[in-house]
RNA sequence: GGUCAGUUGGUGAAGUGGCUUAACACAUAGCCCUCUCAAGGCUACAUUCACGGGUUCGAACCCCGUACUGAUCACCA
């Protein structure tokens, strides 16, 4: 009984070899420089925001040197696969723009020549990579039981001794091809391990990308490469393979992965592959309820959640420069220093990655928008809402169809200056910012008066405004002369600056003057520029709005 | 318990031995401008880089130790 007996009994249905797989996966036909990343995620049917920025990161860096992003699902634990999560994700990542090069396109779908992208669906590939180790003496069947295991486990706890499934402790290691045999013969159940040939004493070193050098003992467990319950390789095991067949040239993942660094390196090593180089990512944190630093939790947090951003209506671009300020710390720099260029212009750089893990700011991600959204030209931003008003206010939505150009004209207020009116940061906000300039919509009254509030000085007001002073075809500076000479006429101080000096010889200024017809024709106090909103409102809604004054 | 990582203001961070009396941005506060608001302008906001030692003429930057935070030690990824 040989190990060849061994293998062949453990891997009947695999006939083909690893040259016959080799062949099925000709080197990429890429430039020198060429990055190949891609993200692999669980089927699970979304992505969250720190899987978003790993994804993100991988599509920017395969972007950045012409190379190729592609993505490969992980599915080898059931658990956590959901009906149509693939489609899920893919929604997820191409409503940031991040598609694929290669790999799976929907539910079933697939592009590119290196797949099957689909673990599940690789599992003959792993097999054969398998009985070839079990054939060189470097993989075993194991037969422990849970219990076996956790009576190691708790032996060496109490004598204090490392943990886990090496040297002595790996019973089944030292079974005879016979014994192994003889016990699958018998129908035992087995997973196959790694018959690790690393000692815990040696020293192996890891050239991180972000962190540069990492050292580490070497790697001495026997690892589980196939599972027992359903044959499907381990995440360790598939990761090298695929990653070896698939040529990825940088594993971008979080860092919670660096520990398993050594497992990684000696099945490279074994398997005689050539390792990819590594670029461990620091983690998304928040600050919790109590004030504690903790990774963003796609359950607990709801800003974790991308849906999130889509249902408030952030423009998916500005989200996009967010999560380049939190890749790179020097991309906002240049974005200032580049008159806000295309983010396709900026070569991300893995030095300027952060090793701690960064906490989420949804302050900043706001500011961005806000500035993103400010820049827009009134096109673009009808153009933008419109689609997010049709699945998050209806309303809103058949208003702005109805009202093109009325709606576009809005946007525009202060919208085309040296610096414009930021108050967007999200279209959910547009609303609240525009409501008052629809008829259908200025319904339920609330005039928010300041100081004046008598009505019969407020009709006095209105009435010789527009009456006599108001005239639609003014330019801004006779306008607001206008509105200064009736601040004379009614005892109202025209100046400010001599207001705040003598208050006491006037009965308020121009600023509660404008605040009554402000009010009275939007309700509110506050709203962007006044001469502004009375040339777009027209003479009609003009009249009609003071009669609705009157009557309330 | 073993292994590994991280630690510069409220936040993201720049910084790799002298140009740092620590950049820039967000947030916050105050003032100015001003018809409201937003914007804008100005100003304030870490005498100090987790702590303790050491190397050096000189350290946030190099070395050693300690602390704290996190990750990991599954037939999960």
């Amino acid at each position: 009984m040989t190990q060849e007996d061994l293998a062949e009994i453990m891997f009947p249905d695999v006939s083909e070899t690893i040259s016959d797989i080799e062949k099925k996966y000709p080197k990429r036909n890429l430039d020198e420089g060429c990055e190949v990343t891609r993200f692999a995620p669980s089927p699970t049917g979304f992505v969250h925001m720190g899987s978003l920025l790993s994804a993100f990161e991988d599509f920017k860096a395969a972007k950045d040197t012409n190379g190729i992003f592609y993505l490969r699902i992980e599915d080898t634990d059931s658990e956590r696969t959901v009906e149509n999560g693939i489609e899920g994700i893919i929604r997820d990542l191409a409503n940031f723009d991040i598609v694929p090069d290669e790999g799976m396109i929907s539910e079933k779908e697939s592009i590119g020549a290196y797949g099957p992208y689909i673990q599940s669906q690789r599992k003959n590939i792993y097999h054969v990579y398998a009985k070839d180790l079990v054939r060189r003496g470097l993989a075993y069947p194991c037969f422990c039981s849970k219990e076996d295991l956790d009576e190691t486990r708790t032996i060496q706890e109490l004598n204090k001794e490392r943990i886990g499934y090496y040297g002595s402790y790996a019973k089944c290691r030292c079974l005879t091809c016979k014994e192994a045999i003889d016990k699958i013969k018998n129908g035992e159940k087995y997973v196959v391990r790694l018959k690790s040939p690393g000692n815990f004493n040696n020293k192996i070193i890891l050239d991180d990308r972000v962190r540069g050098k990492i050292e580490f003992p070497e790697n001495d467990q026997d690892i589980v490469i196939i599972k027992s319950t359903d044959q499907l390789p381990t995440y360790h095991f598939a990761h090298a393979v695929d990653d070896h067949l698939m040529q990825t040239t940088t594993v971008m993942r979080g860092e919670e992965w660096i520990p398993s660094y050594p497992i990684h390196h000696q099945l490279f090593e074994v398997l005689g592959f050539k390792e990819p180089r590594y670029a461990h990512l620091g983690l998304v944190m928040k600050i919790d309820e109590n004030g504690v630093r903790r990774k963003l939790s796609k359950r607990k947090d709801p800003e974790a959640s991308v849906n999130f951003y889509h249902e408030k209506g952030i423009p998916m671009e500005a989200t996009k420069l967010y999560l380049m300020t939190i890749a790179n710390s020097n991309f906002e720099e240049w974005f200032l220093n580049n008159q806000h260029g295309k983010l396709s212009d900026f070569k991300m750089d893995f030095s300027k990655m952060s090793e701690s893990g960064t906490l989420f700011d949804v302050e900043k991600l706001y500011n961005i928008t806000k500035n993103y959204i400010s820049r827009m030209t009134s096109e673009e931003l009808y153009d933008a809402a419109l689609p997010w008003m049709k699945e998050y206010d209806c309303e809103l939505y058949e208003l702005m169809l109805k009202y093109e150009d009325y709606t576009k004209k809005i946007f525009s207020i202060e919208r085309y200056q040296d610096k414009p009116r930021k108050d967007y940061s999200c279209f959910k906000d547009i609303r609240n910012g525009i409501w008052y300039m629809y008829d259908e919509l200025y319904t339920n009254l609330n005039y928010e008066f300041q100081n004046i509030t008598d009505k019969q000085e407020i009709e006095k007001i209105l009435t010789l405004y527009f009456d006599k002073y108001y005239d639609i075809n003014d330019d801004k500076e006779t306008w607001f002369n206008k509105m200064k000479m009736m601040c004379d006429e009614l005892g109202y101080a025209s100046n400010m600056k001599d207001y705040k000096k003598n208050k006491e010889n006037y009965k308020g200024s121009v600023a509660d003057i404008s605040t009554v017809i402000r009010v009275s024709m939007t309700t509110k106090s506050i709203t962007p520029d006044l001469y502004e909103i009375l040339k777009l409102l027209g003479k009609e809604r003009i009249q009609k709005r003071i009669s609705r004054f009157k009557e309330n």
